[in-house]
DNA sequence: CGAACAATTGATCCTCATCAAACCTTGTGG
DNA sequence: CCACAAGGTTTGATGAGGATCAATTGTTCG
């Protein structure tokens, strides 16, 4: 089914779009339509295309020489990606997007959004403001990286996640959806260790772990061993 | 002295910006002037200005609750730092500015600037180019400090200063100017690791070592352990 | 029900951080 | 001009924190 323009509004980019810019986008875009666990576009590739995620989610993945990843963010509904081709010429794709469910994007030339911006200043204005988010987030989770323990880590890992794709229980939980390994990319360890620890805070009544899933009964716990000063 | 205003020229950010905007900018700038150790912000601060190094070397570090510091990138002449505060508004610095020399500093109200970019777009662009650029850096060393190993993540931290502020001896060496310290928070370790890595490539003959002095002697076999595959 | 895949757990090992002590280098002041 | 202080550097000894490997146990779905 065709994508309703009027709700690109909610693209935090657009946010200053008039409904016609809207419209232009739509006319000018193409829907992809992807299964779980295929990719937008593989690190390196030319940056053709820059994506507004419609439905699903997906994650951006850096991959080194020797095939180890690293998650670098999880995208979610009405978020751009891939965006930065139409900023730098002939740039490439500097990470991967993968899939994470069945999932659809507005495709939009880059060049096209290019000429877009040339001409609508805002556009490029609200793009930096998502830019420096991007800086921030990753100077604070370097940071992290460098200087900070696992344990606190995976805690931080899931307090961002929850933030972005938690969903509340009846009961006051809060339940989110992914793999072991997946928590492992984005707190920078293995599988094994994010096992060890959930397995430990469920000991602790800190959260209930299950496939492909960890219910948080504890938010407060969790924040205290990511803020937590003394060990 | 006073700031030439054709020298902002050297500033990317400023590649597209009229004379008339070079000299509006000297205009309503002030002058800072450092000495070594000092600092032109912390993070945290409000955002009140960015800054745009006229002389000397500054570094970007972010420290934890415990003190515990990262260098997040090395600043020389002519680069743009703490701009973040023009782009959102009431926003703090997400990092501090030191001064790694004595060293001068244009210091621009962050609302003059972010007046400035609304009505020249270019200003936006070019300084969203600058922004991509670090995204791109910070998400290389993201990945490399979650997966390389200290030795590969040093040799990378080495060919980074060589472009940044590498000066080539009449011997076709590469000299460099640091602490083992400044190396370490670069590279996500400590500075006794640096140290002995260090003395192992000194004793290959991969580079000479001295007080706060590094001198690449075979930059190809730097290159060699930062991309290799194997070992 | 069985295959495929996710998760757990134990055992082991290796990379680095940490601590301590000594050593250099540089600049300063008597 | 030498001595000394201050701060950078080196090196060894030790140990902790996780990675890795292997085997087993769930869980889900066709």
């Amino acid at each position: 089914m065709p994508i309703e323009p009027m709700n690109l509004r909610r693209v935090s980019v657009f946010q200053n779009a008039t409904d016609e810019d809207l419209r232009l986008f739509v006319q000018n875009g193409v829907e992809r339509s992807l299964e779980e666990g295929e990719f937008f576009f593989f690190q390196g590739d030319p940056a053709a295309y820059a994506y507004i995620l419609v439905s699903g989610r997906a994650k951006l993945l850096q991959t080194n020489p020797a095939g180890q990843q690293v998650n670098l963010r999880t995208i979610s509904e009405w978020q751009v990606f891939g965006a930065l081709g139409a900023v730098r010429e002939n740039a490439t794709y500097p990470a991967s997007a993968q899939a994470l469910e069945q999932s659809t994007a507005l495709a939009i030339k880059s060049d096209y959004l290019h000429e877009m911006m040339q001409t609508r200043p805002y556009l490029s204005f609200d793009l930096m403001k998502l830019m420096t988010g991007y800086i921030q987030e990753m100077q604070e989770r370097y940071r992290e990286l460098a200087t900070e323990k696992v344990e606190r880590r995976i805690a931080r890992a899931l307090l961002r996640l929850t933030e972005k794709m938690g969903v509340k229980t009846e009961d006051g939980y809060i339940e989110l959806s992914f793999t072991r390994q997946d928590l492992a990319e984005m707190s920078g360890t293995t599988l094994y260790t994010v096992s060890r620890v959930l397995s430990e805070w469920e000991r602790h009544g800190l959260v209930e772990a299950g496939r492909e899933r960890v219910t948080i009964r504890n938010p407060h716990g969790i924040v205290q061993i990511a803020e937590e000063l003394e060990k």
